[in-house]
DNA sequence: TTTCTAAGTGTAAATAAAACACTAACACTC
DNA sequence: GAGTGTTAGTGTTTTATTTACACTTAGAAA
């Protein structure tokens, strides 16, 4: 009993510990129906004594973990806090470790004045994140938080400008082989805003008449009978995503091909 | 002058310290016409006192990273120390950083014998690797190294298992999307070896026909003059990939379709 | 009722995928 | 050197997919 409740309070001190190694930063995606964004962080450093502005940039939403908890686990924590959504699509792609990750005098500048070693090593594990939605709550730690047109960002704290370009790559490589779209999309949602989603996010034009051709063979894209509403012009009918039906497909498919 | 020094010093020093948190463990497949293999390490602890065998088990190639060690530097050290060979083809598929990553008996004695913490955290960063010879030195760390088909592997240390899997995910995807067979074959190589490692890899039957037509639209697979010798049959024609075209092909298509 | 705007629809030509069976070239054996 | 065993190499037909392309329709607003 005694070596449990050890245990347990070990546990427990851990459960709280912050690992000082290895974070995790999250790009998220959102699409507005014109534009894909990522939801981007405002870093403002003032000068401790003068309150001067010292610079103003932004970066992705990162954060670290805690000792006992998984790396998924914590991708989703900071999702939650930013947006209080839970089962939000999530995908690892790629971990950043190089030990010259930070090497700008603005970065050292943030991490001293936050407590933190500007040469000690932290790998970050990056994931991307899909949102439907753009009922975020638009403050995180007391920094503001904003969509921003992937196109328009040029510039990035740390190496997360590198980190949102591999998300990029790694995004348009899956919306090539799996329907995630759909997790960018409201539920119910028109054939030509999945369109101009493909659109956007590979950089391509499609041809409306043989999109709408290739989705009416996949199985799983569901034609409602409901219609838009409150549109100046002819009304597009609904679709849903099953992925019952799409798993179920898939899996059919995988028995005989892999 | 003396600041370069100490910097340079203060920099020789974390080049040759181990980090203890995050490590690189390695997959390495290699292909003999037959099966797929995987490199794999003997793990035998024996009793200090009485000299016998404790445990004889197997684990995948895995190294600790020096501080100052990129992640693909220190998984292409792994892979020169094994077999001596530079410029193995090397891909980053996954982290693993499960707190419960070391659960087991036989992987703490393990640990504890090599003056390790079985309780600390370690995250490893999963590289899988192709070898296109089995010039392999089989001897690592004064541990056996030998190949090992991937069928029949049951059981590994650690969560070794785990990352097999996600290896073998992560290639079968990797080699339905670009053309990285040819890493698993000696540089001239014959259609039916080509076609055998796909079926392999992805586990599928192919028809012959059909497969050298798909081959004969890839203007990267050149075919030679030469031919296979000593084989008991009809000698096949030898084939090469160039790199060069391939990429100068791919750029082209990224150019308008990405 | 007219106008504006995006929705929705079909066909023909080219390309790719799938299914399928026989002859050719070499080494080895007797 | 004739015969045998073994894998290499090749073509056609059918079906499915891709590509290119232009007009009518439904609703909202003026």
């Amino acid at each position: 009993m005694l070596l449990d409740t050890e245990q347990k309070s070990g546990f427990q001190k851990k459960m709280h510990t912050i690992n000082n190694f290895v974070s995790v930063d999250c790009v998220i995606f959102g699409f507005d129906f014109t534009q894909l964004n990522v939801l981007l962080v405002d870093r403002v450093l003032f000068d401790e004594v003068t309150g001067e502005e010292i610079f103003n940039d932004l970066t992705l939403t990162g954060n670290h973990i805690f000792e006992e908890e998984e790396l998924d686990d914590a991708a989703a924590r900071i999702l939650y806090e930013l947006t209080g959504l839970e089962n939000i699509y999530l995908d690892q792609f790629y971990v950043f470790g190089s030990p010259n990750r930070i090497t700008r005098e603005n970065d050292k500048k943030w991490l001293i004045a936050n407590g933190r070693d500007p040469e000690g090593r932290i790998f970050t594990v990056g994931y991307y994140s899909l949102l439907a939605t753009d009922k975020v709550t638009l403050q995180w730690k007391g920094r503001n938080v904003r969509w921003v047109p992937v196109d328009e960002i040029t510039d990035l704290a740390f190496d997360h400008m590198d980190i949102l370009q591999k998300a990029l790559v790694a995004l348009r490589k899956k919306l090539l082989n799996e329907p995630i779209g759909f997790e960018l999309l409201p539920d119910k949602f028109t054939l030509t805003q999945l369109q101009r989603l493909y659109e956007v996010i590979l950089g391509v034009q499609l041809d409306k008449r043989n999109f709408r051709k290739k989705i009416s063979r996949m199985k799983y894209l569901i034609p409602l009978e409901e219609k838009q509403k409150g549109v100046a012009h002819k009304p597009a009918r609904l679709y849903v995503f099953d992925r019952h039906i799409y798993e179920k497909t898939r899996k059919e498919l995988l028995d005989f091909a892999i």
